[in-house]
DNA sequence: CATGAATGAGGTTTCATTCAT
DNA sequence: TATGAATGAAACCTCATTCAT
């Protein structure tokens, strides 16, 4: 994938190294300064690299964006495909309750590039990027249905607009990314989740109480 | 307010008049392809001006973010003002559902200003004006703190994290102008607000019912 | 000799009285700041005018210099004509005092204009104009140089080099416009002319009490 | 010193040698067509550099300024100092005499340099270089004032106003700088030395020959 | 006569990219 | 492979001048 990425070097290894630090490092400068504001140069500086070198690695500016969207996309798919196996809860609580854990450390692990490509995404248009990105948020969102549509069906939820609500939680758990300048003022990652997840499940159910009877019955 | 940006115009009215023009079309051109990647010229020929005339009405180019955010600034104060005189409700869930309809709206109203803000604010730099716009933003939420503090004392409401809550509402309704490639494909305004309110409130409530038969016994 | 500047009034006796004005305050902006780098909306802000008025009786910025030329040729003229009539004196020593005297006046006079053409007189290339300024200047350098040489055939002065001693006395006498920075800490303008025409006689005599000794006899 | 000025350029020789040359072609220019009239573009092709190469080595046009009235300043200062050691000479009239042959040999080599701040100086106002440069040209004229102080007191000079004599004096020198454009019609550097510093001695003496005679009686 | 909004050529500066070493 | 000096297109901005009112 990133062998599409014009490049001087024989040695894929280097490559594939060289490219994570790019990566990673314009990563924090776009997140500090922005895309256009951010020069080669200084990316180059933040590598301790020459520019010269630094265009051995890369094709152009833009080729880090398309660096950085492919690892969006990996990282997403990867963490998308690893909803599948939450699946051995006895309660659809239990297994939402685990899903928003996980997509939120998730979020956690990579919100410097979710945050970047909420912002900066969409005027830097690399082709056929934008809409990856997106698509994955709308497999996010659909995954998060299918759990409320199983609750719902098995009396645990109560939901009157299943989408919404689904698209709903998925942006209450992405706020851990972009909001960060509220959230992080006023709780750290695991109240964060704890609280969080209260209320979402709070906001699903009949009665808190109703739920929990249910769920001993069906124990 | 605006007078602060160098001009070379004499004319008081037809300053505001052409500013507001060059801040209309300078928006439309940032949302598309970005502050950065958007020229003076092509500024100036969306506006039907030369660039000379361009710069008669603003000093530089970073002044049009300045306008945009006096802009922001002044229609978040005002709306904000606003939310005091919803107090001819019955019940606090009246309240808020009016405090919703009206924030969502305003939301409608300039959600390109917000849409851009949340995309490029942190990046341009207009000294003291970045924080404005998010100390709006932290007013909304205690706004919506109060109800729903006022809520949970008369006992229409049950909330574990006030705080996270009104966030979260915020958030939920905010989201009307920043997810919208996602949301317009799937409802109008007014379905967005009546769905949009509903799950909220469901997420504040005991249970539905008895929040209308305590409706009931007070009026 | 105004005239060959463009202009759309007619009223011959308002364009004099407006381009005197013009030419002075532009002298004044132009000392201060320096011909290029003031405007022409400056110009007409400290004349009271708008820009259009402005040019009503200027054809073009560089039509400024030409006035100012014209007045410092006029001047100029003037003044070194005034030279002649300074014969009825009984010694050359006394035709050279009040020949100094009146200069180094005539400078203080018009010292802005003078200075003004020392910095700012080269790059300003108008045709003809600055040519003429430095004849002015050669003009000056000749009376003295007769003054001198007719001192030294009566006895009174003596030179080794009347051409460099000419020179030199209007140099000395010129900085009081143009080295005022140093010597306005010092003296005003009659302890300069006082002091500055002692030392340049006694420079050109044989000795100070020969020389008097000289024209006792002479009287 | 020249660090100050911003380069992308890490090869210090490369930046002097550069500096060196822009400073020297921008001069030539900035002396024919003045500051303000003269562009980049003209200097860089003067130089036979691109645009880009030139803000390589300088941060902005004024930073040509600071690259010359460094150079002046340290020209100047190298110069005053070197006066000290004029001190092996038996009478005060020879250590004039050596002094100003200095001093106009050296304004020769720097004659383009001095022109320009003469001329262009006030205008271009680089924060505290202007101040500098003319704090040379009074210590210039303190150190004439105590050779003449010297030679007062020892009886080879009188001179009713030492300051202003001494003024005269460094004026009289730098002319051969500024009034080129007539004095190089009439003399070459040396025959200007050699007059100038007869005329100058003759005004300081009571007769040549009582010093010629005092001299001898010294030796 | 007076005004000042409009113009656009041309100025200074930046920066992604190349290429000789 | 690594370097960084060189490039020049294109960005932002200025300002003398015009002309409709």
């Amino acid at each position: 994938m990133d062998r599409s990425i014009r490049t001087f070097s024989k040695n894929s290894d280097l490559i594939q190294k060289r490219r994570k630090f790019i990566k990673q490092k314009s990563l924090e400068l776009f997140m500090e300064k922005g895309y256009s504001e951010t020069t080669i140069r200084e990316i180059a500086a933040a590598c301790h690299m020459s520019v010269g070198t630094l265009y051995h690695y890369i094709g152009s500016k833009e080729d880090i964006l398309l660096l950085m969207s492919n690892d969006a996309k990996a990282f997403l798919k990867e963490f998308a495909a690893s909803f599948i196996d939450v699946s051995d809860y006895s309660t659809v609580t239990d297994k939402l309750r685990a899903a928003l854990k996980k997509y939120i450390e998730s979020i956690d692990e990579i919100q410097n590039t979710i945050v970047f490509w909420y912002q900066a995404g969409k005027h830097l248009y690399v082709t056929g990027l934008f809409e990856n990105i997106f698509s994955v948020e709308e497999f996010s969102v659909q995954i998060i249905e299918e759990i409320l549509t199983e609750g719902c069906q098995g009396g645990e939820f109560r939901v009157n607009n299943i989408n919404l609500a689904a698209n709903n939680i998925i942006l209450l758990c992405d706020q851990w990314a972009f909001r960060r300048w509220y959230l992080r003022k006023r709780y750290i990652l695991e109240e964060f989740i704890e609280n969080q997840t209260e209320l979402i499940l709070n906001s699903l159910c009949w009665k808190q109480e109703n739920v929990l009877a249910k769920a001993d019955l069906g124990s």
